[in-house]
DNA sequence: TCCATAATTCAATGATTCTTGAATTATAGG
DNA sequence: CCTATAATTCAAGAATCATTGAATTATGGA
């Protein structure tokens, strides 16, 4: 990931909704959501999740599906691990000590077998 | 870092200049640079780099202290590690697995076994 | 085919954000 | 005190981004 995609990935992470629509695709998994159910959680127009979800695809965040009447989007897991690489790569420049502890407090530890979608991290 | 902190540190990186300054000074490390030497590397007005500079210290991403006539900015590596954090968390919310080649790819892999643990940067 | 549903597109408006240059504040040296 | 330097503040205009509602496209079922 470049310079220019950080930027771009940053933008379309900065403004509320295009977040709250991250965070929510996230937690969806591959399987996805369907637009409508995406503006009925976020609580925007049909037309407006129509325009953030468009800047998400564009910036290369999430990824979108027809399956029938519904087209799906999902988290692009890839560009939010690039993201994350990006940050690391510029933080640590010179100064890897400095992220380290980044690393051991994330959640990325092994997962614990759980059947029930529960906080993996506190 | 809640997401109201996260989205205004993903605003204040969504700039080109601001992405740019942000890079520099991680890279400049703790002693950090002059407003001026910012603004002559970021090929920029003096007044534009003020309006940058601000914007990048409300967002909590680097710090100011005066120095004679010079006012020294420098990373906040705290604010930075803290949104790695964050978009871990996301990234990793129920799904661990994802997220862990990040790590294994990172630059702050195995530190270097110095003989202690210290803080570099106070 | 006709209708209902799901979603996107479009144009207009409103709201932020960026840039610019002039004026201002703060510090150091002669 | 006067001048030069370093930086910030301010106001105006330009540019970008977000929201809204109406119109449009695509799909599936009766």
């Amino acid at each position: 990931m470049d310079e220019r995609q950080a930027q771009s990935a940053f933008a379309a992470l900065s403004q509320g909704t295009r977040l709250r629509i991250v965070r929510m695709l996230v937690k969806a998994g591959p399987e996805g959501m369907a637009a409508g159910a995406v503006a009925a959680e976020a609580e925007v127009s049909s037309s407006n999740v129509s325009f953030h979800l468009k800047e998400l695809e564009h910036a290369g965040m999430i990824a979108a599906r027809r399956e029938a009447r519904s087209i799906i989007y999902s988290a692009d897991y890839d560009t939010l691990r690039d993201l994350i690489e990006f940050l690391m790569k510029d933080c640590c420049a010179g100064h890897p000590e400095i992220c380290t502890p980044a690393l051991a407090k994330s959640c990325c530890a092994p997962a614990p077998a759980t059947t029930k979608r529960k906080r993996a991290y506190a």
